[in-house]
DNA sequence: TGTACATCAGTGAACGCGCGTTCACTGATGTAC
DNA sequence: TGTACATCAGTGAACGCGCGTTCACTGATGTAC
């Protein structure tokens, strides 16, 4: 959204400048004030323009909060993809993938809090997200599909880790509805990963995002605040309920 | 906040109503344009008021939005208490309880999105909650911690249900600082739970919050999306992942 | 290389709007003798 | 019960503010011959 490639002319060039400065004007004052305090003015007159100028670079408000909320998307997803490739040996287990994916998701939210907040907390009243996030909004569960596959294709995934046997040993038979809705997004995606499993791991991912939106919306205050060793905690157990196995092997 | 004991007078009562109708009006103004669309201009026009008349009544747009949140508050942990309480036979077991409340809750937030959004949803900028709020958010909080607390009592809570054995044997052994704020927790409240399954609930009380979260601010929207068997299902799990024994028990 | 024209960035004023809050006021309701 | 005074609810105008967006404009940059 705030790139372009190849830029010819000097006109082109500052007008490239320029798109991405307002945006990180932006995302300076939307640190500040939050979503809702996000003004074009505000922008304009901080970067010595006329409000008015704005305009030239993006058409209306909602375009350039558009543009904020992609590039968080975008941002977050990055730090989570790295996480999980970068520095990695090849042998590395899915567990650890997938936790540091975690710390790597919940390390950028507090570093951006406000950027976390436009795209996970509450909706801006009024505006409505165009489908050009969506892309950028799939890059977290993709990652964490992505190490899922692959763990699954390795076989790290032992099925009885995180089971849960109820009464007549069904581990976590899934209704019908549920079942299908995993099935079909198993499928958009070409996952191999079995239908418990996704399901599993969809409330891992929330139980990952409540966390961190507990921590930063301030629910934690008095009790798990500093909220490290109980996000450390929880991360773990989640991994182990989505069934990855430890890292040192146990025997079954 | 918004009710009276004892209105003598006319006049008494008269104010009493319209500290009410005030406060209605807003919530119905909530529903519609979110915490930030919230102005009092707006309240009083659709009473019939003059701007200015609101101030009898609160002394500020921040002292409404107070007044707002503690309802809030107050109506998700009478729910939740209802749940836990309301129809129960004396035997049911803290599992039926638990799930219950899950499910009252869930239930309140899709019935008032934004009434959820204003007390767990982004901070609205430039708020600062004030001490009278702390009281009525810690409704829900305490209404799970008398469900486990009980369920302790009764011996309900297999130790071994949930627990998620690592390499060396240790189910979850918590590390010493998240040890001492579940203990410093469990104190405060005077609960007979031990820290581990303190910590256990506290992630299901973020994964539960998470969960209807990701659901009304539409991050299920294209995959989980309706929730309901999602959620049921994601209930059920958390449950035993906290420990509650199934209603009809199964031999260890 | 030089000129004529088109493109486009940025200006400044304006439109119309809504906001929270204050303040002097009027008239009705309540209270004390 | 009747009068004098105090209390308080609601009025209407005003203050000062910031907002998104439009529009005719000027001057600089780019392009075609």
């Amino acid at each position: 959204m705030t790139t372009q490639n190849a830029p010819r002319t000097a006109r082109e060039r500052a007008r490239a400048e320029l798109t991405r400065e307002i945006a990180e004007e932006a995302r300076r004052q939307l640190a500040e004030s939050g979503a809702n305090g996000l003004s074009l003015r505000a922008v304009a007159k901080a970067l010595g323009m006329v409000s008015s100028a704005v305009y030239r670079y993006y058409p209306s408000r909602d375009d350039l909060l558009t543009a904020l909320i992609i590039d968080a998307y975008d941002a977050v997803g990055e730090a989570a993809e790295r996480a999980i490739a970068d520095g990695m040996p090849d042998e590395t287990r899915g567990r650890d993938r997938w936790l540091a994916a975690c710390h790597a998701i919940r390390g950028w939210a507090l570093a951006h809090p406000h950027e976390y907040a436009l795209i996970y907390g509450s909706p801006v009243p009024g505006y409505r997200a165009p489908e050009a996030t969506i892309g950028p909004a799939a890059r977290v569960p993709l990652a964490f599909a992505g190490v899922l596959a692959a763990a699954t294709e390795a076989g790290e995934l032992g099925d009885e880790a995180g089971a849960h046997a109820g009464p007549d040993g069904a581990a976590d038979a899934l209704a019908p509805a549920l079942a299908e809705q995993a099935a079909v997004l198993s499928a958009a995606i070409a996952s191999p990963v079995p239908p418990e499993m996704v399901v599993r791991a969809v409330i891992a991912w929330t139980q990952l995002f409540g966390m961190i939106s507990w921590e930063l919306f301030g629910q934690f205050v008095g009790s798990f605040e500093p909220a490290d060793a109980f996000f450390a905690h929880a991360a773990d157990q989640l991994a182990t309920f989505v069934g990855f196995e430890h890292s040192a092997r146990a025997a079954a």
